[in-house]
DNA sequence: GTCTATATTTGGATAGAC
DNA sequence: GTCTATCCAAATATAGAC
């Protein structure tokens, strides 16, 4: 019995941490990710800021779980539209280009769709903020997806694939930065990944 | 004569003015643009912060200050590097693209040399900060000047242009964020140009 | 022109009552 | 588990003496 009783007090509090974190993304979009303050949140989930600290040792926790959350929700999102858009019909290995541009697309509507949560991740606006090591794996999860798809087209060279995130970031960056719920960056996805195939597999590549 | 003392306190003053926001760079880039306050700066230029509030109206001065100057630092660095490297020889006309990877260099080395003036003048970190109108006509000088750098190129369309921006804001935020101080993004400058040249002439461009 | 003194606000975090 | 009551620190900014 007691037992069932411990269950029940970790679940509501796992509930209240989510609680916690669904309200900070929705400050932290509201007025930016420095302006977040424990105030605030706590009257977000209406308690008092001091009431938070049973629930996140400090607010270096918060900016972490936030961070971890993210990658995750990328990981999911990738799993569930790659999946979606060709799993089933098997395309993959017929079709890599399409299978990086459809990923490319992924990942930059991702990033549009919320600009802080892009900054958290990819920018580092936070000064003394380190990612738990848990986060990192994550993200570098997203990083191996990419540079497999990459692969798979013929491009392997490393400076190829530097040149292929530097080229993705920036459209990112110049879409949140310049046009901020708009398209004029996102729409050109498919198009910066046809120019970055035709450059590097035709130069250091293998099949066309 | 009282014009002339007058003069001597305007130009003190204006000596005052420069050593204050030198002194802010140098805070910004040791401990981040957020984490520049009145209190350091004060100490670093021999006073106490409250001293400082007779040469800037408020903290939001010395930001629009910086920006302003750094601005004027990459118009000022065009000016020097280009006509340098290929003014006197005239090679502007002859070599279109070797103009574009200069420009493009430059850019990009200006960009990494200093991060967190690269985040002042194209990131915004600071929440509530907008620049003054005279700010934004330089940065909007150095996009012109691209601009015109890609148009001599014989690419022309708008399309094309958003996407050279995104490439070159791309590799130096991947540079400032992955690899601060190396070279592993920015010396893909001239690669990138290339890549983008080949695929846009070819596509909607003029000559080859 | 710079200082001391101070006002004001804000934010992170702890202790202990209930 | 949440509250009240505080603490402490830091930061922007103003007033007035020297």
């Amino acid at each position: 019995m007691s037992g069932t009783v411990a269950d029940l007090r970790t679940l509501r509090r796992e509930l209240t941490r989510r609680r916690i974190l669904d309200a900070a993304w929705e400050l932290a979009r509201e007025q930016g990710l420095p302006g977040l303050t424990m105030r605030d949140l706590g009257a977000g989930v209406g308690m008092r800021a001091q009431s938070l600290y049973s629930y996140f040792p400090s607010k270096h926790a918060i900016h972490d779980a936030m961070f971890a959350q993210g990658n995750r929700a990328l990981l999911d999102r990738y799993a569930e539209k790659d999946a979606a858009d060709a799993g089933d019909r098997g395309r993959d290995r017929d079709n890599p280009d399409a299978r990086l541009c459809r990923l490319n697309r992924i990942w930059l509507e991702f990033c549009a769709e919320d600009p802080v949560r892009h900054q958290l991740l990819i920018q580092r606006p936070i000064p003394g903020f380190e990612p738990s090591a848990e986060s990192y794996r994550a993200a570098a999860e997203v990083l191996e997806l990419t540079r497999a798809a990459v692969h798979a087209c013929g491009v392997t060279s490393p400076r190829a694939f530097d040149m292929f995130t530097g080229l993705t970031a920036g459209l990112a960056a110049q879409q949140n930065a310049n046009d901020p719920g708009g398209t004029r960056w996102l729409r050109l996805a498919d198009e910066a990944v046809e120019m970055f195939l035709q450059h590097y597999r035709h130069r250091h590549g293998g099949s066309p």
